[in-house]
DNA sequence: CTGCTTGCAAATAGTTTGCACGTTC
DNA sequence: GAACGTGCAAACTATTTGCAAGCAG
């Protein structure tokens, strides 16, 4: 499903002179399946069930081509794992340390501080690209 | 310098049942010298300087043990690099993604985000646990 | 055909762990 | 002297890289 993304990328890639394989194709396809946030190695799964044979080292330099040409971002959850996500739904993440729980919430939630800290100190954050720690709902004893 | 707060750094380790090492000592006394965010192998190197046969996992034990103990914080800024700090000087980390400039602001900053998160989501979120990242003033073409 | 892409294997970086020995309380 | 801490080496996890072969444009 959402056909129509997956073909809005592609046809994004290639008019950045980047070139369209079958593993990038896969790539893009099991990104706007997930929808939402993946690890290299969830997507790596994903990609296999298609293309068997796309290895791991060519994912991690496939997303780093696509966050070069601005359409996927990652973010470092801690503790080592980063996750991928395209870049046209912007959101942030809170996750919850003691659960492992992520909750994605809508940029404008940090409307107010990404302006206090340009205001205050002329640092200009990038959405989408930190994770906020803490406890989750349920983990709140 | 400073040597009242490494000494009620110990005492309150001993108070824990923690044991008082030459390592813990010279780590705590490493922390207080520093005076701000390092890394494991930043502590390691001026460890060293004093007590030249501390081993490094040593040293992530001992930061892992002072966690606990809730002496001291840990921060990822990403890319698998964490900060440790002393967690009674409570601070933000906003990290520059260009020039890797790390830029600590007060925790006050926070606190309208943090109030918001809590009342929208039931997210708790732990201060200077986690860093921004975005670009610094310097970077902002 | 030209050079961007990929598969594979091996290398890195940062951190963790098993084990035997040493030290603190 | 019992439990906790430490040194060392080896394991681990996530990611990166060199190289030769492959495929897109």
């Amino acid at each position: 499903m959402d056909a129509a993304r997956v073909a809005r990328l592609i046809a994004e890639l290639r008019s950045r002179g980047a070139r369209v394989t079958g593993a990038r194709r896969a790539l893009l396809q099991a990104m706007v399946d997930a929808d939402g946030h993946v690890t290299a190695e969830d997507i790596a799964r994903r990609v296999e069930a298609a293309h068997p044979d796309v290895h791991l080292s060519t994912i991690y330099r496939t997303l780093d081509a696509l966050e070069n040409l601005g359409l996927v971002d990652h973010v470092h959850l801690g503790h080592g794992r980063a996750v991928y996500h395209l870049s046209d739904d912007p959101h942030q993440h809170l996750v919850c340390e003691q659960c492992g729980a992520v909750v994605e919430v809508p940029d404008a939630t940090f409307a107010q501080l990404k302006a206090s800290l340009l205001e205050d100190y002329g640092f200009a954050i990038r959405p989408n690209h930190f994770a906020v720690i803490g406890r989750c709902a349920a983990c709140t004893t």
